[in-house]
DNA sequence: TAAGGTAGTCATGTTTTTCTGACTAATTGT
DNA sequence: ACAATTAGTCAGAAAAACATGACTACCTTA
């Protein structure tokens, strides 16, 4: 049971939270992240977490799968509508340190 | 060993991560917060938790002890200059849903 | 003197998150 | 045929976060 969220910002804040998330979110906004990509760039993390996280962010509308059916076989992760939303956020957090 | 924080947002999201740190940060936007108060408001919190989540949001800079003198001897929490910077992000995160 | 409220701490156990390493499956290059 | 790259999945172990209940210490009221 999961008691209803009295927090508007809440729920957002845990779309972002976690070991990786942030981070994945940070080099979404640069550009198209790829699983593999990911792994090389996030030093420490597992397969199963960036798995994990790219799943949520997908399932929280914040990035959105696309397959690419070329040579052998891309997937890219691009923010979404809504992840593109959450730009101006982070440059404020970024510009309050 | 911590690596270098690569992503300067990433640390304010850390400092509201959690269970409980959200609620307690907006509860506390509201005016100056107390231990036994939090208890009772945040259902299933347990005095660890909250003595924990105090105990951070405080040395982050988010939240200032104060101790009032004064009867059965109160202690207060207030948010500090940094964690009125954070009031409009949260705003924004509202906005956003 | 005992009860109740203030604000916690501490040891222990459970639950959640994350990591490790093996494995799958399709495609490409040697 | 074999190795490498793509993008994962899965079981199990370790680590981190959280809950429970007992306990401390100070002060006030009955």
């Amino acid at each position: 049971m999961e008691s209803a969220n009295s927090c508007p910002a809440e729920g957002l804040l845990k779309m972002l939270s976690g070991k990786w998330k942030p981070q994945i979110f940070r080099i979404a906004v640069e550009g198209p992240v790829r699983f593999n990509g990911l792994l090389r760039q996030l030093e420490g993390a597992s397969k199963q977490s960036v798995a994990v996280a790219l799943k949520e962010l997908e399932e929280n509308g914040l990035l959105e799968k696309v397959v690419i059916k070329l040579k052998p076989l891309h997937i890219e992760y691009n923010l979404s509508q809504k992840g593109q939303s959450l730009i101006p956020v982070f440059r404020q957090l970024e510009s309050l340190q």
